[in-house]
DNA sequence: TCTGGGGTCCTAGGACCC
DNA sequence: TCTGGGGTCCTAGGACCC
């Protein structure tokens, strides 16, 4: 079985965030000193670069709006599912629902706001759709987020006879009458410059940042919001008197190689139009880890239902971890206590995996461990580490070969199954608690079939731009 | 910023080896 | 048993992102 000669690695103790969570304490410590200089170099690309960011404005908000054309025009909010905003369309915005505000507080300001549920393949779709639109541009797009690109546009302004700024408006206007909803570019020498601009002006905005112009851009903006400039590093910052980004941007060398980090040296020359991070236009392939986490509510301090909570996230981060072949070599568990306080344990797996069989013993242990009877809980998390291709994943001595090829069979129709009727079709007993919960909403006839109309011709999986799988049963 | 869900990269420092 | 010097690998944890 998979739970013998697995050994347990750590606990991480109440209160301590686990590691996918570490890094989030409010505490304000200076970054990293160094005193030696880097040793790893820092590659500044020698070619003027021009590089596009893009970003959709309000996008959860307006891939709604797309949808239901009835809700052009009025405040719509996505989020309900969580009782936070987490997207506001900018009718919403404008009658002052914040990004993060409450629900009740929502209907307080804004009480005729359109409150919808996160709907996150659909939005996905159009994400696809927004990149694909991109790739006619130039093939070096990197899908950045759902909803953000970067487009290395260096070179194109013969081919497409035009400035990059014309580039750009092209690409605004085609997402907006394809897409049916608005996009914000910026354009730069460095994608931290092109995201300024991106920012700068929204909704719709469309800013060129030219070298000459940098320092009007940069002189109002404060050092925090820069990408990859957080709050501990603007508060260890104004130590020095640097609160704008122009101020941080015009320190010399000497001092940003002496008091900060590598990522901020980056940044550094970046904010000088010299780009040093690429557009990295190859889709990803790999992951260090997968997790999978849900919060539940009300809270439970039922043991047999967070169990299921648990074990339901660890099906779904081994489906997505089978999805792109990998297999984990150390499974990490949390449960988050109703105070938002953590308790954790890591444990090392004998041999990689991403079938679930093999993992439960293992998961019921490290949950034995670290649940308390009597507490309430809100959230539990799995996490797939030391994940490594799955073909690597050789047999040891003592494996029983037989078995495990079994298992691969069984999940491999597994995965078919849910493939073609939907996730979740054939689930573990010790999930079904979790399952019982899920609620299903039924979509109106006109919404499905506007949705079909938009992603026609596509099954699913190719939709989310996932590879597809040759199922051999 | 009162807290959803999913990630990345970097550095220090310990363990272990010669 | 101690003392040096140098290297590699791994893990913990910080900071940041959408």
């Amino acid at each position: 079985m998979g739970g013998e000669g697995c050994q347990k690695i750590g606990v991480v103790g109440a209160g301590l965030a686990p590691p996918p969570l570490a890094g989030r304490g409010t505490a304000c410590r200076a970054p990293t000193k160094i005193t030696i200089m880097t040793t790893q170099p820092i590659t500044i690309h020698s070619w003027p670069k021009a590089i596009l960011h893009i970003d959709a404005d309000a996008f959860f908000a307006s891939c709604e709006q797309a949808i239901h054309p009835e809700l052009k025009g009025k405040p719509v909010i996505t989020g309900k599912e969580r009782g936070i905003v987490s997207a506001a369309s900018y009718e919403a915005k404008g009658r002052g629902v914040e990004r993060g505000m409450r629900l009740f507080e929502v209907k307080r300001v804004c009480p005729d706001a359109v409150i919808l549920p996160s709907d996150y393949e659909t939005y996905s779709l159009f994400s696809v759709r927004m990149f694909e639109i991109l790739r006619r541009f130039s093939p070096d797009v990197e899908e950045y987020s759902i909803d953000e690109a970067f487009v290395d546009l260096t070179g194109l302004r013969r081919t497409f006879h035009g400035s990059y700024g014309d580039l750009a408006k092209k690409i605004q206007d085609t997402a907006e009458r394809e897409l049916g909803i608005t996009v914000s570019i910026g354009v730069s020498l460095s994608k931290v410059l092109a995201k300024i601009g991106s920012k700068h002006r929204k909704p719709k905005g469309l800013t060129v940042i030219s070298g000459r112009e940098i320092h009007n851009y940069l002189s109002k903006l404060p050092v925090g919001k820069v990408w990859g400039i957080g709050a501990n590093t603007s508060e260890f910052l104004k130590k020095f008197g640097i609160t704008t980004a122009l101020q941080f941007a015009g320190k010399d060398e000497t001092f940003i190689k002496r008091r900060l980090s590598k990522p901020y040296q980056e940044i550094w020359h970046e904010l000088n139009g010299r780009s040093v991070y690429p557009v990295v236009a190859e889709p990803k392939k790999d992951y260090q880890s997968i997790s999978k986490t849900r919060t539940f509510t009300p809270p439970s301090e039922d043991e047999v239902f967070i169990f299921s909570q648990l074990s339901k996230n660890l099906e779904n981060a081994c489906i997505k971890a089978r999805r792109y072949d990998l297999a984990a070599n150390k499974l990490i568990m949390f449960l988050r206590q109703q105070d938002f306080r953590d308790t954790g344990v890591e444990m090392k797996i004998s041999r990689p995996t991403a079938y679930p069989a093999e993992l439960f013993a293992l998961l019921r242990e490290g949950f034995l461990e670290i649940y308390k009877t009597g507490t309430l809980y809100r959230s539990t998390g799995v996490v797939l580490a030391g994940l490594v291709a799955e073909r690597k994943a050789q047999f040891t001595l003592f494996d029983d070969t037989t078995r495990i090829l079994k298992m691969a069979r069984v999940y491999s129709a597994l995965d078919g199954l849910s493939e073609r009727f939907g996730k979740h079709t054939v689930q573990h007993g010790a999930s079904l608690p979790a399952k019982l919960q899920v609620q299903h909403e039924g979509e109106r006839g006109d919404v499905a079939v506007r949705k079909a109309e938009l992603f026609k011709g596509e099954n699913r999986r190719q939709r989310l731009g996932l590879p597809v799988l040759d199922i051999k049963v």
